[in-house]
RNA sequence: GGUCCGUUCGUCUAGCCAGGUUAGGACGCCAGGUUUUCAUCCUGGUAACAGGGGUUCGAAUCCCCUACGGACUACCA
């Protein structure tokens, strides 16, 4: 189906933190990449210096890498296709942009802000800069070629706008939305290179793709107005033309439009793969891995945001979702970010992981919390409370009456199940605990199961108030391994403290 | 306003291109089971073709219109 071995780019511009529509294109450009035996390149669209980020170059590098997708080329790696930032690429674009010129496919504008706003303004505001008015502003084609050349020699500031042909229907085929016709007279004269002498996206996107020998543009669907534009230009060049594929949009949980940097602190869930400080105002946005999303599982979610691999399957690892991937099955509306089905992907992961990792990031949280244990113990425990969680941090939640007596215990659970023969049920069970030589769980078990049969008792009549003894509420792991973990005597302590509060 | 794109359960979606399905799966939710409790887990249930016209024996599927939503409309990407 490819002949060709596929070069596809992912094509960031450095204005802040990569957010998970991007990170998806990203995947899916990867993805694509590496199923075909392709390169992976990452330029830096750096072309706007007025909205440079300090840091956003090297978060979006290390957040991809976070996310395990790494680059073949790029501006971090190197390659034969450099440089891979934009504004290193300058004086490239000047030659391309002089050809467009000599050969009458563009031409030099000279009209000031104030102009640009006079014209916009008689149009209703609906002016555009195209056939019906270029005729009437101060550029190369309506001024003569010596006050041009006057004007181009002294340091008045001018720009290049592409020259829209008129009456012509670009026809173009997209990989994920089929068939789409635009009507040229419809565009404008878009400008090509700005004023600051920098290449606006339309022309460095184009140059640079052509000149990096790539076969895929892979990107979002807000560059779909632009398509024909872009087209165009390939036209005007003589280049030939690459495949396009235009992404749908992520779009918020609740309601409508896209999901936005700011949707995330807002509704409790990150929309940054890692934790942003913002360099200027030293805020801090929240992110999937510092919320203790797992890497695979993040991938996963956003893979099946907007793709379906046609069968029932959902959980996919990084080798599967290679092999399986194919851009005919994006979807071609957009999705919205479900942050309830998050957390079930990565509950799915974090099954999937070994005890001896989580038993890790377990110790950790424990030596926060001013507690320590045995690595054995460790281990024990995540293995205890595993199936219980979603996230890492949660082993804490589910363990941590291990270390820590309850503060209180559960006015509506006391309610409930602390009756009135209660006490002496569980003063009758304190001795017969009391009295234990072994306090392992298999042990233990024999010494409660012989107290509820021999007085007739129900297990939840007993089990039932005295987990509410030992962890204060009416929920957790199994109640023998609590007491051999934290020992007879504390045991004994928390019966007492719950039998004469 | 203009241009372009989109619309199947609450959400992600299968099915559409090659018309005939009890419109399938997943998350969520509800119920039952398992469990000493809670959670997990298992079983079952809930719930959708935006509306209207065509074409056709037959339309979620093909065509048109409307509605709604979104993107773009900068010397930003």
């Amino acid at each position: 189906m490819i002949e060709e071995k596929p070069r596809v780019r992912f094509a960031p511009s450095p204005t802040g933190p990569l957010h998970v529509g991007g990170v998806r294109t990203a995947l899916y450009n990867y993805l694509f990449a590496r199923q075909h035996g392709g390169k992976m390149i990452l330029r830096i669209e750096d072309t706007d210096r007025t909205r440079f980020v300090e840091g956003a170059e090297q978060y979006i590098i290390d957040a991809l890498n976070w996310c395990g997708i790494d680059f073949d080329e790029g501006v971090h790696c190197g390659g034969d296709y450099g440089p891979y930032r934009q504004s290193e690429r300058k004086v490239l674009y000047v030659k391309y942009i002089e050809k467009l010129i000599d050969s009458g496919k563009a031409y030099y504008a000279f009209d000031t802000p104030e102009e640009l706003e006079e014209m916009r303004e008689r149009g209703d505001g609906n002016q555009q800069y195209d056939a019906s008015i270029r005729g009437k502003m101060k550029n190369s084609l309506t001024l003569s070629q010596q006050e041009t050349d006057r004007l181009l020699s002294s340091k008045v500031p001018y720009v290049v706008r592409f020259m829209m042909p008129p009456e012509r229907v670009v026809k173009i085929n997209d990989v994920v939305r089929g068939k789409i016709e635009v009507d040229s007279s419809t565009l404008d004269d878009k400008v090509l290179l700005k004023a600051d002498g920098m290449p606006t996206y339309h022309l460095a996107n184009v140059v640079d793709d052509h000149l990096m020998k790539i076969t895929h543009v892979i990107r979002g669907e807000e560059w779909l107005p632009s398509l024909p534009l872009h087209v165009l230009l390939y036209e005007a060049f003589g280049w030939r033309l690459p495949s396009f594929a235009h992404l749908p949009l992520l779009l918020k949980p609740e309601g409508k439009g896209k999901l936005s940097k700011r949707d995330g602190d807002r509704l409790g869930f990150p929309v940054f793969p890692t934790q942003w400080k913002d360099p200027q105002t030293g805020e801090i946005a929240m992110g999937f891995r510092e919320e203790g999303y797992l890497p695979q599982a993040f991938v996963n979610i956003l893979l099946r945001l907007g793709w379906n691999p046609g069968t029932d399957q959902e959980i996919f690892s990084m080798q599967e979702m290679i092999r399986t991937f194919n851009l005919e099955k994006v979807q071609k509306g957009g999705a919205r970010f479900d942050p309830e089905k998050a957390r079930w992907y990565n509950h799915q992961y974090i099954q999937q992981m070994d005890n001896e990792t989580l038993a890790k990031e377990y110790l950790k949280i424990l030596h926060r919390k001013g507690h320590d244990a045995p690595e054995e113990m460790a281990l024990r425990i995540t293995g205890m409370v595993k199936e219980r969680i979603n996230f890492p941090a949660e082993i804490w939640d589910q363990s941590w009456f291990l270390f820590e007596a309850p503060r209180e215990l559960d006015p509506k659970v006391m309610k409930k199940k602390w009756k009135q023969d209660t006490p002496e049920i569980i003063r009758g069970l304190r001795e017969q605990l009391a009295g234990a030589e072994n306090f392992q769980p298999g042990a233990l078990k024999e010494v409660v199961s012989d107290y509820i049969h021999s007085n007739g008792l129900g297990f939840g009549k007993v089990m039932v108030p005295l987990r509410i003894c030992l962890v204060g509420k009416a929920a957790g792991p199994d109640l023998m391994e609590i007491m051999e973990i934290i020992g007879k005597e504390e045991t004994l302590s928390r019966i007492d403290r719950a039998l004469n509060p």
